[in-house]
DNA sequence: GTGTTTGTTATCAA
DNA sequence: CTTGATAACAAACA
């Protein structure tokens, strides 16, 4: 379940590792993986490197350095992709690695690999084929950030103001806008839980019937919530891992998701699970009004 | 066999 | 046309 902070991870991490560097060859194991013809990818990637690795909400684009039809890689882990990197020193000592903690790669969810000039070895694994590696062109890569994006947050674009305009002429729950990824992009479904935690709001509130001190404190629970994820790098609950194929340390912090039935680490109230907005929807049944 | 997990899209309704 | 609510999909596990 990568969400912003877990794909932001990945990518500051992945960038210092392959940035420039040569790809020597790539093997498709899952074509269903590839949106693109296998012929085509591989013509376009091999010899090729990325020059840097750019993300907008829960997608990650790998900018080209030979951009001719084809100028970025997307690639998006939906539930449960990952991205790892084995450098050749790792590779030599088996590939895997020496601690239980960390996935072992290559494994029967890895679905395309590539492999650098360097030795090194970057896997894309998917257990449920829901993700997928995508070329597209700057103008393509351009339509698809702009139709499908809304706000990013951490960036200055996402100013007060632009959030407040989100509740305008809307009727909706807080929970739905905060997962509408053409509105807000990045959130998923442990972060809107723990953003209307940290706001004291409940999920299913109507967003018409928010006061502006409420609007605001989600504000800015929506920019704490997500970088202190991010410096907790990210949320391990199943299947996400960094680039290192290591967890993320901020299931340790969590105050409603995956915690029902269990208390409330302010109020000692108790946690309560609901299914809302399609999804598990988790909290505190006293201290969120 | 059943229910559960979620990011995204498809579909239908208002 | 816009918006919203819900179903569906994929794959594995308890």
């Amino acid at each position: 379940m990568p969400e912003l902070p877990e794909v932001e991870t990945i990518r500051r991490d992945l960038e210092k590792k392959i940035a420039g560097e040569k790809i020597k060859n790539i093997e498709i194991l899952a074509t269903k993986s590839v949106h693109n013809k296998s012929t085509d990818f591989l013509n376009v990637l091999v010899d090729n490197n990325f020059k840097h690795i750019e993300r907008r909400g829960k997608l990650l684009m790998f900018a080209l350095d030979k951009a001719d039809k084809y100028a970025f890689l997307l690639v998006h882990l939906k539930m449960t992709g990952q991205l790892i990197y084995r450098n050749k020193k790792q590779l030599l000592a088996g590939g895997h690695s020496q601690t239980a903690m960390v996935t072992n790669v290559p494994n029967k969810f890895t679905r395309v690999f590539f492999t650098f000039n360097d030795g090194g070895q970057l896997f894309f694994n998917d257990l449920r084929r829901f993700g997928y590696l995508k070329l597209v062109s700057k103008e393509e890569k351009e339509k698809i950030v702009a139709n499908n994006f809304g706000i990013e947050p951490l960036t200055p674009d996402f100013t007060l103001e632009a959030f407040v305009r989100l509740f305008k002429k809307r009727q909706t729950n807080i929970k739905a806008l905060l997962l509408n990824q053409k509105l807000i992009s990045g959130i998923g479904n442990i972060y809107a839980d723990e953003i209307c935690f940290c706001a004291k709001i409940l999920p299913t509130r109507k967003i018409i019937d928010l006061s502006s001190l409420e609007i605001k404190k989600l504000y800015k629970c929506i920019e704490d919530v997500l970088k202190i994820a991010i410096a907790n790098r990210g949320t391990t609950f199943n299947n996400y891992v960094d680039s290192d194929g290591q967890s993320g340390s901020h299931i340790n912090f969590l105050n409603v998701y995956g915690r029902d039935g269990e208390k409330c680490k302010y109020c000692k109230g108790v946690i309560l699970k609901i299914k809302h907005a399609g999804r598990g929807t988790h909290f505190c049944s006293k201290c969120q009004k």
